[in-house]
DNA sequence: TTTCTGTACTAATCA
DNA sequence: AGTACAGAAA
């Protein structure tokens, strides 16, 4: 095996060793996909292992792409048939084998976030509670941690301490409305993504014969990024390993950022208590970036208090230092960073490809794109708002959705009335009230729209049933490209589009067709086994970004959100937008756990890079449609200043190793952040800190805000939407807040 | 029932 | 700066 001699020693164990529960402890840029692969590879070849017999789970669909391209150069073509993919997709998939053992279709709908909160929206309504109470947003993340935790909305009601938390956040009603909400998604035959890893729980729990044949199915099990996963996928793949003890799982506890999701360091601990005999391997040795910027990242590092014991270390040469840039605004940061690559490139003979620009909201790659337009650099976004999130691409699939699956309540709800024809929102309402009045589906009493509705409306219905009908027709018949050419004709959504001459309509319409164009392609890949317009959605419910290799080749700067580039590398990385309340978020700065969270993002933006770093923050920036001040991120006052380099004015660089620089810099950048708020004392508000209704603030009331901490208020102007209240805070000093932004907690 | 218009709210990260 | 929603007008 040629392969196992590019590989140092640990990694060589870690690869050879495949008997028995293995954890690999793998710092950042130490070789873990490497290692990952090649172990793969290895049982493969050298112990015979078939392909079918081994699952490697991952987190996201990227990841999967690039270790089964990697493994395909090393084994060849059999790689295909390994189980490989992410959590989602890999339980979607046995769930649509298992689907009826748990009451569901096979051909069940996945249901995306949107789909989620408008349902709760309609629950919400229909039981009369208020949406500004019950934030649909807020509810979903509840109800999704409890699915991930594994509390069925039974359990949830019967726990008197989370009955207890709900009441005193003035919430009772939220074991209610989860409630609602799992026998809708069961009605409608649908599963939201926490579904498919609960249900896939409840399939092992309550069917073993189901959980034997695939822990003998299963052999290897492999997973990526333990450290990003949260109970429920835990619990599965022990259960699914606990026969066969081969379960090997990857992880950095240092890159954790996924807790918002549910996930948990704790799971590692867990993991060596369920496997006891665990052979463990820690992999401490960098090979991607130089010395600053392993310094950086370790200095960062070491401000967290939860963490494992690891040193991470390179032999590589000392490289550049971290430089950060100033901008006096969020464009201006755009042209320096957009500048700065354009002259690197230049003077370094580098490709565009060889940079990305990293940055911690999506939200953000505005200013960059106008910035690399102007400059007539080629960039990419990876993420962002996916081609599959846009409205009429949804609409669209939509129609398909509810073609395959009657059940499939929110599709029916987004098309019915779109195009228009007159099935207005009070018809719809009447149509689900009668439905569950009398018991029976959506589309029964579409079927029998005579029944319940009076002339023009019932009309309405009937067509529109008969339509959805001659769809089904066609799809049962056709593939899934002509099935769906002919529902975007037939339902009058492409003549919608078509009409609509504006620039935006021109795109949709585009957009359309490039969807039809990607059906095709899925049709007429000969991988494609199953040609139906259901294996089609299957498909695209748990796709979020379209990354065609179209133009795999071609020479551009990555634009992504910090989340997106873990277990990425480039030579040249641009970390931007390195401001308070931005990074770290301002909705990060509750708890301690939270604003470690955020620092192990920002090592991982940093273990990113393989040459140099840079850094950037503007002083002002524009959000929500307002010029806002921004100060430097505490980030920046936590890297080692012997590492960094001020940014002299573009175009002449600074000598290597000259840290005098950066005592100036590091000066500037705390001049920065005294100057627009008094962060000595950061105020620490309780874990319980919520906002109160400051509608009715008045002058002498007593407020803590989560920053400035306690004052009294000093008077209220500009009543209406720029309503701002001067409070006079005992730490802080005077400030005027605008209501509709500051979180005020009202002491009386 | 639909369309128009002004207003309120928003954008945290992924599957 | 956009957009989603609510209420008024058609």
């Amino acid at each position: 095996m040629d392969y196992l001699e590019s590989l140092n020693e640990p990694q060589r164990a870690a690869v050879v060793n495949t008997e028995g529960p293995t954890m690999i402890i793998a710092g950042a840029g130490s070789g873990k996909t490497r290692v990952l692969t090649y172990r793969i590879a290895y049982l493969i070849q050298s112990k015979g292992v078939d392909p079918f017999n081994i699952l490697a789970l991952t987190f996201t669909n990227k990841a999967a792409k690039e270790m089964r391209n990697r493994i395909e150069k090393v084994v060849g073509t059999e790689a295909r048939n390994l189980w490989m993919g992410t959590f989602h997709s890999v339980f979607a998939r046995i769930l649509r084998a298992e689907a009826s053992k748990i009451g569901f279709q096979s051909n069940f709908t996945i249901y995306d976030t949107d789909d989620s909160k408008s349902l709760i929206k309609h629950i919400l309504k229909e039981s009369g509670l208020d949406e500004k109470v019950y934030k649909p947003g807020m509810v979903l993340s509840r109800i999704s941690g409890a699915k991930n935790r594994l509390v069925s909305w039974r359990d949830y009601m019967e726990n008197p301490a989370i009955q207890a938390e709900d009441e005193a956040a003035a919430k009772p009603h939220m074991g209610k409305i989860y409630k609602a909400y799992v026998e809708r998604c069961f009605k409608s035959d649908a599963m939201d993504f926490d579904d498919l890893l609960f249900n896939t729980n409840v399939l092992f729990r309550e069917h073993p014969a189901v959980l034997n044949k695939y822990q003998h199915r299963f052999h290897y099990v492999l997973v990526d990024e333990f450290q990003d996963t949260n109970f429920s996928q835990y619990l599965i793949t022990k259960k699914l390993a606990s026969v066969r003890r081969n379960i090997c799982i990857v992880g950095d506890d240092a890159q954790s950022i996924y807790a918002f999701r549910g996930a948990d360091i704790q799971n590692i601990l867990n993991f060596e208590k369920d496997f006891d005999d665990a052979q463990i391997f820690k992999l401490e040795q960098n090979y991607r970036s130089t010395k600053n910027i392993i310094n950086v990242a370790n200095s960062v590092i070491s401000k967290n208090k939860a963490q494992l014991k690891k040193n991470i270390w390179t032999a590589n040469t000392d490289g550049h230092l971290v430089e950060v840039i100033k901008a006096a605004s969020d464009q201006e940061e755009g042209r320096l960073v957009s500048y700065a690559i354009f002259e690197q490139k230049n003077n370094n003979h580098l490709r565009y490809s060889d940079f990305v620009i990293l940055y911690r909201t999506n939200s953000q790659s505005r200013a960059m794109e106008e910035a690399l337009r102007k400059q007539n650099i080629k960039y990419k976004i990876i993420g962002g708002l996916s081609f599959y999130q846009r409205k009429e691409i949804k609409d669209l699939i939509a129609y398909m959705r509810y073609t395959i699956n009657y059940n499939d309540e929110q599709a029916f709800r987004r098309i019915v009335n779109l195009p228009k024809r007159g099935i207005g929102d009070t018809s719809q309402d009447k149509l689900v009230v009668t439905a569950y009045e009398r018991g029976i589906s959506i589309w029964d009493v579409l079927n029998d729209a005579h029944s319940f509705f009076s002339g023009r409306t019932a009309n309405a219905l009937t067509s529109f049933a008969d339509m959805i009908k001659g769809f089904r027709l066609e799809a049962d018949r056709k593939d899934a490209f002509e099935a769906a050419s002919h529902i975007a004709r037939g339902s009058g959504l492409l003549r919608e589009l078509y009409e609509d001459k504006t620039i935006e309509g021109l795109n949709r319409y585009e957009n359309v067709q490039e969807l039809l164009n990607a059906m095709q392609e899925f049709v007429h890949n000969p991988e494609t086994e199953d040609k139906s317009l259901g294996a089609f959605l299957q498909e695209v419910a748990l796709l979020t970004s379209n990354d065609d290799n179209k133009d795999e080749d071609q020479d551009y700067v990555t634009l992504m959100t910090i989340h997106m580039a873990k277990g990425l590398e480039f030579p040249y990385v641009y970390a931007v937008g390195m401001e308070e309340d931005l990074f770290p978020s301002q909705m990060m700065l509750g708890s301690r756990q939270d604003l470690e969270e955020e620092r192990r993002l920002f090592y991982v933006a940093i273990t990113r890079a393989m040459h140099k770093l840079t850094l950037s923050y503007a002083l002002t920036r524009y959000r929500f449609g307002r010029l806002k001040n921004c100060e430097p991120s505490r980030f920046l006052e936590e890297i080692d200043p012997a590492y960094m380099m001020i940014n002299k004015k573009v175009g002449s660089r600074s000598p290597v190793g000259d840290t005098e620089h950066a005592r100036i810099l590091l000066k500037s950048i705390k001049r920065d952040r005294n100057t627009t708020s008094a962060r000595k004392q950061t105020h620490q508000p309780d874990a319980d800190f919520a906002p109160s209704d400051t509608s009715q603030l008045q002058e002498g009331m007593k407020v803590e805000h989560p920053k400035f901490g306690f004052g009294t208020v000093k008077g209220i102007e500009t009543e209406g939407a720029n309503r701002k209240a001067k409070v006079d805070f005992e730490q802080a000093g005077e400030k005027t807040l605008l209501l509709s932004f500051a979180k005020l907690k009202i002491h009386e």
